[in-house]
RNA sequence: GGCGACGUAGCCAAGUGGUAAGGCAGAGGUCUGCAAAACCUUUAGCAUGGGUUCGAUUCCCAUCGUCGCCUCCA
């Protein structure tokens, strides 16, 4: 079987190659920490974490390397509204995220470049480029000549001669045309800047992700990703100054990520329709989060809202239906016929990961297996048969970095009045007092105690 | 205005040139004291109009609609 990756590039789905046999490099653009994360920034480090979780299921040895943006102006104009030092702002905002990352099941990243850290090599990229004619200073300022790189457009299918730029904004008259873009900007008093032979200043935005990718994965990459706002003008920008300095080919494979939705909207701090990751764990389990993202394709857009956050949520019961222990029954002969289903459960799940990481298509295989389990359960499967199976469903979704055990939403101290309940409940079910069995359970309902009878007696879970 | 993506059942969402996965919700049933859970059965001709084809939901064109980008953005 082979893997397959729609790559912006060519709008098509291709074989994946890497440039080095089993090994993958990937380059995915971080947020800018200039404010609390979102859950749109929380679906795209979903997102290439799956990519990355599955492509090492796959065996490849991946280097994943992800930035955080540590100086820009929105930082710089948060420090000074509040009076801080804008690596303070930064810093601030990088451990909330590193935070999340972690509640989010992420896995770390090999390597979390900051801007910041990478100073001489931005400043010797940008004389790299002015060098090679491929940029030109002014008035403390260098700008990228875009006219000079051949290739300029061919990210997001644009040529610079259809694009008015200047049809929203003023153009900046220092510039020789006006798609040209910054790469290094002098300071204005008062704001953070490195000394450069073009003066004091700081680097422009796109600069910093072909240095840092230069300099944690080399001059060429397997895989780079991010949200789709980014194919133009950051990524297009990218490929120029990469492309530029090194002569080569960047990144094989563009991949992004499509856009969280809020009430028919991108969600963004300029629009203000966001929740925030912080608001979204207060309550809510973050195994949702990633289900909604596997629940459909990672490049189309995802509607967030109380309903699919609740689809999700019973999409991950209905996973987690599957792992109950077996029932105290005969007459199971049928073990041959699980573990069939096993391979097979296991071969779709491959097929359809390896299409483009197809999660839906893959969530809809485990689904299946989910069935066939308890299927085999209800048909009086043994421990030992349906426990392997059960081992190939935890194996799988934690492919997908969902882990299925049920998380503890409130303290144990109210454990033991419930089983107490239960206790009392039992005696009230032998005398055949329905009425206040009922009771009980409606009661605990209401408390969001969910019970269930079973054969083995009355288990219950937190709604 | 330019570029790009998308439009599949009540909702979410895969997929295919030869008559459509899965989930939720709904209906009926098994089980249960009753429920719940699980299981069984059941619910679509794929935006519209053309074209290519023996045949299209799947390819091409147009129209309409939604979204993204063209300014910072995951």
């Amino acid at each position: 079987m082979e893997i397959k990756i729609y790559n912006t590039l060519s709008r098509k789905k291709e074989p994946f190659k890497t440039l080095e046999p089993g090994k993958v490099s990937m380059y995915v653009c971080g947020p800018t920490v200039y404010d609390k994360a979102h859950v749109g920034h929380a679906m795209s480090a979903l997102v290439f974490d799956i990519v990355r979780r599955y492509l090492e299921y796959r065996g490849f040895e991946v280097k994943h390397v992800t930035n955080y943006t540590d100086v820009d102006d929105k930082i710089i104009q948060r420090a000074m509204v509040e009076g801080v030092d804008s690596m303070e702002i930064a810093q601030r905002y990088i451990d909330e995220f590193d935070q999340h990352l972690k509640d989010l099941n992420i896995l770390p990243a090999s390597e979390y470049p900051r801007a910041t850290e990478k100073m001489p090599q931005i400043i010797e990229g940008v004389a790299d480029l002015v060098d090679k004619g491929f940029a030109y200073p002014k008035e403390g300022d260098v700008y990228y000549r875009v006219n000079k790189f051949p290739g300029y457009g061919k990210l997001s299918g644009r040529k610079i001669d259809d694009m008015e730029a200047g049809f929203r904004i003023d153009v900046d008259q220092r510039k020789e045309h006006p798609m040209d873009f910054a790469l290094w900007k002098g300071a204005k008093p008062g704001e953070p800047s490195w000394p450069s032979p073009w003066g004091n200043g700081r680097p422009g935005w796109h600069i910093e992700c072909s240095v840092m990718s230069h300099a944690c994965l080399g001059e060429q990459i397997d895989i780079h990703g991010g949200g789709n706002d980014l194919i133009f003008p950051h990524h297009e920008n990218e490929i120029a100054q990469s492309e530029a300095m090194f002569g080569k080919q960047f990144a094989t494979y563009w991949m992004h990520n499509g856009m969280m939705q809020l009430s028919g909207a991108k969600m963004s701090k300029s629009v203000g329709n966001l929740v925030t990751i912080d608001s979204f764990l207060e309550k809510h389990e973050a195994a949702a989060l990633r289900m909604m993202i596997l629940n459909s394709s990672y490049r189309s857009p995802l509607t967030f809202n109380e309903e699919t956050i609740e689809h999700a949520q019973k999409a991950l019961k209905r996973l987690r239906s599957a792992l109950r222990p077996a029932l105290p029954k005969d007459g199971w002969g049928s073990a041959a016929k699980l573990e069939d289903q096993s391979v097979k459960a296991k071969e779709s799940f491959l097929a359809a990961m390896d299409d483009d990481f197809n999660t839906a298509n893959a969530m809809g295989h485990l689904f299946d297996f989910v069935k066939t389990i308890n299927q085999a359960r209800d048909e009086g499967a043994d421990q030992e048969s349906l426990a392997k199976a059960q081992a190939l469903l935890n194996e799988l979704v934690g492919v997908l970095g969902l882990d299925l055990s049920v998380p503890e939403v409130q303290g144990g101290e109210a454990e033991a009045f419930i089983d107490l309940l239960i206790e009392i409940r039992k005696k009230f079910r032998e005398e055949k007092l329905w009425e206040l069995s009922d009771l009980v359970r409606d009661k605990l309902e209401e408390l969001n105690v969910s019970l269930e009878d079973t054969a083995q007696g009355t288990t219950w879970h937190w709604k």
